[in-house]
DNA sequence: ATTGATTTGTTGACATGTCAATCATGCACA
DNA sequence: TGTGCATGATTGACATGTCAACAAATCAAT
């Protein structure tokens, strides 16, 4: 493809540096946080805030997957494991029998209740906090147009299905 | 800790969920394309890139965790893989008895000579070709104080050794 | 020198994620 | 209405990462 490869320069090494320590090290300091601050995971975290979102607290699987852009098979894990905690249950889908309607429990509302202050503390003293409104704008529109062209890359979904 | 939590408004919530995204989707389409095009995973790309930029290709075990910021257990598991697969190999250290030289092979120096054309590539075409200047530039700071602000508040650190 | 703490690295148990295979159901269309 | 394909979800094998426990070597302080 290219024999003439550009390579970057050394400004170029810096920024690439600095944006892939962020990207390496800002989910598991997100985690470290989440789980030194309450009982929840930061997957665990995903799967109950999509939850909450929806008006009755409960979702298609399926609906889970799309939205927190997951493999199926992964998200069914996880169940596995929320369910034997305690922190959702499941119940037969009444229009399609493949489905399954996962709503939380109870236990499952009281960790998210607990653990979204602090959450939301950590994401407004580390990124909000410390950012110029300039710099949140080119923030917000360098991350969409990284990910606008990883996508149209063909790089971005999580199973590429090559229409061969 | 704070019953008076800034939640975060509807902008701000829209910037949150573009960073998240890039955090949570750009590693993994890096490592799809490098094992698209190369035989080397993300991690094992990362090694031997961290190897290349040692003079003669070697490095103590203790100062590659350390440039890359790793549990010394995740390169241990990591480095015993790669040695396995024929791409690095291990000597004793002649200054201190319980260090390992870790060293490229061949094989090793050639799949990452292989690599890094289009790894290169990626990173141009998806970080710095998709950015006005001004966005970069941004992006440089923005990712630089978010990590120093994460450093700040202690939640950096991989094993955060508390002084208790 | 001896003792005790620190550094370096490995190991094994376990948590989590990926991939391919499987199964049942739903859907489209002749 | 049946036949074939698409969808929803699970499972098991495997890859990878974390954590705590360990062992050996080094260092520091007396």
């Amino acid at each position: 493809m290219s024999s003439d490869t550009r390579w970057l320069d050394k400004g170029e090494q810096e920024v690439w540096r600095a944006l892939r320590e962020l990207i390496w090290g800002f989910e598991s300091a997100m985690d470290r946080q989440l789980i030194r601050d309450s009982e929840l995971s930061g997957v665990e975290y995903s799967v109950l805030a999509a939850l909450s979102e929806a008006e009755d607290g409960v979702m298609r699987a399926r609906d889970i997957a799309q939205a927190l852009d997951w493999e199926r098979s992964r998200l069914s894990h996880l169940l596995k494991r929320m369910e034997a905690k305690g922190l959702v249950a499941r119940t037969e889908c009444e229009s399609d029998a493949r489905g399954f309607n996962i709503s939380m429990t109870a236990a499952g509302h009281k960790a998210i209740v607990r653990a979204a202050p602090g959450h939301v503390s950590f994401v407004r003293e580390n990124v909000f906090d410390p950012l110029t409104d300039d710099e949140r704008d080119a923030l917000h529109s360098a991350a969409t147009k990284i990910q606008a062209s990883i996508r149209a890359a063909g790089l971005w979904e999580n199973r590429g299905a090559p229409k061969s």
